[in-house]
DNA sequence: GTCATCTCCGACCTCGTTGGTAGGATTGAA
DNA sequence: TTCAATCCTACCAACGAGGTCGGAGATGAC
């Protein structure tokens, strides 16, 4: 497993801000609403959506009718920043330890073992390049759109993905 | 963090193994003798190499003298294939679940929530695209061609990865 | 001004998985 | 028969994931 709840209750979170982005002339949203409309714990949210915040992707106003709006357009959000927001890192092993300074600088604790070079570093460093580049390639404007398209066939169940993995 | 120590341990066993079947001629590799050139827990080790040979990448030999060879060439050994005996599965999130059977069919639990469409999960197999792609791409002989190149000049921690990622 | 409604924050808890150990049974070459 | 190896099951400690609880501070409506 690649991500936790945290990513899938925010990415969540963050198509609902860019759905009322859409309708609502910047009128905030409160996390209530939110986790009503998406069946999730509103306590379990509020620690999600700090993490977006922090991260500079959700502006705050406090206070009665307050709540949580976009601090961009949707299609100016690409999913990196919403899931290293979240997350933290996307690092395939923990012997990657990605300095966030700089780009993307990738170090590997079993470099020291012996004169041999580590060859599964190899490996951890083309496959988060490959999740990377699909994160950059999808934005929030996409997802939102995609969550208003045909509202889910049973058929789609079965089908087998069209061209959507076409990113 | 998308895979454990079993992938880990697993691909650089695997590794170790495509190494002495360069030179050893069909002769078996005893585990005690790879968890030493690794530094790796011995009977830890024996747990993971059994979910290789289930996954028919190794053959064993018991008794005396003993040990594990792989059961195809590197070059025709590609590391979906490792991972998936190790780890089970790379589903980028818990409401993706893989039957095995068939071309890597895809569900989401969240799908029955309401008439939408579980955006999220286009975002997940875009995702998990990505990374099978890579492992797919890869094969054992790569990593054990890369691993007995340049000793690991220090400079290597530095350097940005140059055209390692082109998988 | 007080009340309801929000965001914010930290402490706490429970459960499953990870990573590993212990101990033995079985096999087979020397 | 002895030693070296694979095999197999049970056990265990530590950690993180996922979530709850209770409160403290902000702020608009009445």
């Amino acid at each position: 497993m690649i991500f936790t709840t945290k990513a899938e209750y925010g990415v969540r979170l963050m198509v609902e801000l860019g759905r009322q982005s859409q309708t609502g002339g910047g009128v905030a949203t409160s996390l209530k609403v939110i986790a009503e409309a998406e069946g999730l714990p509103l306590a379990y949210l509020e620690r999600i959506v700090a993490l977006l915040k922090k991260g500079g992707l959700v502006e705050s106003t406090r206070g009665a009718h307050g709540g949580y709006r976009l601090a961009r357009p949707p299609a100016e959000i690409t999913m990196d920043d919403v899931i290293l927001a979240l997350e933290g890192s996307v690092a395939p092993m923990n012997c990657f330890v990605d300095d966030t300074s700089g780009p993307s600088r990738v170090l590997c604790s079993h470099e020291a073992d012996a004169g041999r070079t580590c060859a599964t570093k190899l490996l951890w460093l083309r496959v988060q390049g490959g999740v990377m580049e699909k994160l950059q390639q999808t934005t929030l404007a996409e997802l939102v759109d995609f969550s208003q398209r045909d509202p889910a066939p049973t058929s789609a169940l079965t089908t087998d993905h069209e061209d959507l993995t076409h990113a």
